[in-house]
DNA sequence: ATACGGTCTCCAGCAACTGGAAAGTCAATG
DNA sequence: CATTGACTTTCCAGTTGCTGGAGACCGTAT
C-alpha cells in the first residue's frame, strides 16, 4: 500500500501521511526498493485514530503517547489504563463544550426566521451564552 | 474590565485575547486613558464563543465568519440561518466522530484488567477501529 | 516612595502542517 | 520502446495560531 492508498483510507492529505512518518507518529511498515513507504492495514488503523484524536485537540505530543500504548506490550495494563482514563475524561469535557456549542447554534438557527429581516435573533441570542470554562 | 478579567470570564490565555484583538477577531469595546483594553459582558460572549468554535477546529476565519453574523446586522437573515446551519451540520459530523473516539477508548479501558500483565487488549482494540472520515 | 501585579508594544519562536520545486518511479498506451 | 501522466521522493520555504520574553508604563497598597 503507498502513501497515496494509506492517505486515501485514514483521511489525511498525503502531506500529513508524510510528516507524521517524518515525525515518527506513524511509522510506515517499510520502504519499497525504489523508496516508496509501504502501508499496511495496521498502520492505517494508527492513522485514523490518530486523525481523531488530532481532531479533538489531542496534541501530537498526546497522540504519540497514546500510538505508544499500541506499541509497547512491554508497558503494565495498569498504565495504560491510568492514561486512557485521563484521556477519556478529558474528551467527556469535550463532548459538553461540543453539546453547549452545538445548541447555542441551533438555538439560534430556530430562534431566526430565515427571511430577509436584518434583524435576525441570532444576533441577539450570542449575549446570553453560558461563560464558563 | 481590564484584559485579565475577561480572560478569566471566557477561559482564554491572556495572551491570546490580546491576540485576537490584533487580528481583529473580537475587539476590545475601547481603550482606557492609558491605553487599557475595556472588554464588557458582549466581547466576553464572544471570546467564550471563539474559544468553543476554535476548540473543535473551526479556523479563525470561520469562527469570524460566525462573529461577523453577531455584528452585521444589515445581512439578510436567510443568510444568517444559511452559514449557521452549515455549521451545524459540520459539528453535528464532529459530535459522531468525538463519540467514536470516546467509545473506543472507552471500550477499551473496559476490557483491559488493569493489573500488571503486559497483554493488555488496549493495544489490539486499536486495529479494528473504523476507518472511515 | 516604593513595591507589586497588571498592562502595554514589539519581536522571536514554536507546533503542526501546507505548498511548491525538481527529480525519480511505474503502469499504460501509441 | 518511447513517452505520457499520475504518483512518489526530498528539501525548503511559508502559513496559521498562538506563546514566551524583554523592557517600559500604569495603578493600587502599604
Amino acid at each position: 500500500m503507498n502513501i497515496g492508498d494509506a492517505a486515501r483510507a485514514s483521511g489525511l492529505p498525503v502531506k500529513t501521511v508524510r510528516y507524521y512518518a517524518d515525525i515518527g507518529l506513524v511509522r510506515p511498515n517499510g520502504r519499497s526498493e525504489s523508496g516508496y513507504r509501504n502501508y499496511g492495514r495496521a498502520e492505517v488503523s494508527k492513522l485514523v485514530f490518530a486523525r481523531r484524536a488530532r481532531s479533538f485537540g489531542f496534541s501530537v505530543e498526546q497522540t504519540r503517547e497514546l500510538l505508544g500504548l499500541y506499541e509497547d506490550r512491554s508497558r503494565s495494563s495498569a498504565d495504560v489504563k491510568r492514561i486512557a482514563r485521563e484521556r477519556l475524561s478529558e474528551l467527556e469535557a469535550k463532548m459538553q463544550e461540543l453539546q453547549a456549542l452545538h445548541d447555542e447554534l441551533a438555538h439560534l438557527v430556530d430562534a431566526c426566521r430565515g427571511d430577509h429581516r436584518p434583524d435576525c435573533p441570532i444576533i441577539d441570542g450570542f449575549a446570553g451564552g453560558d461563560v464558563s470554562r
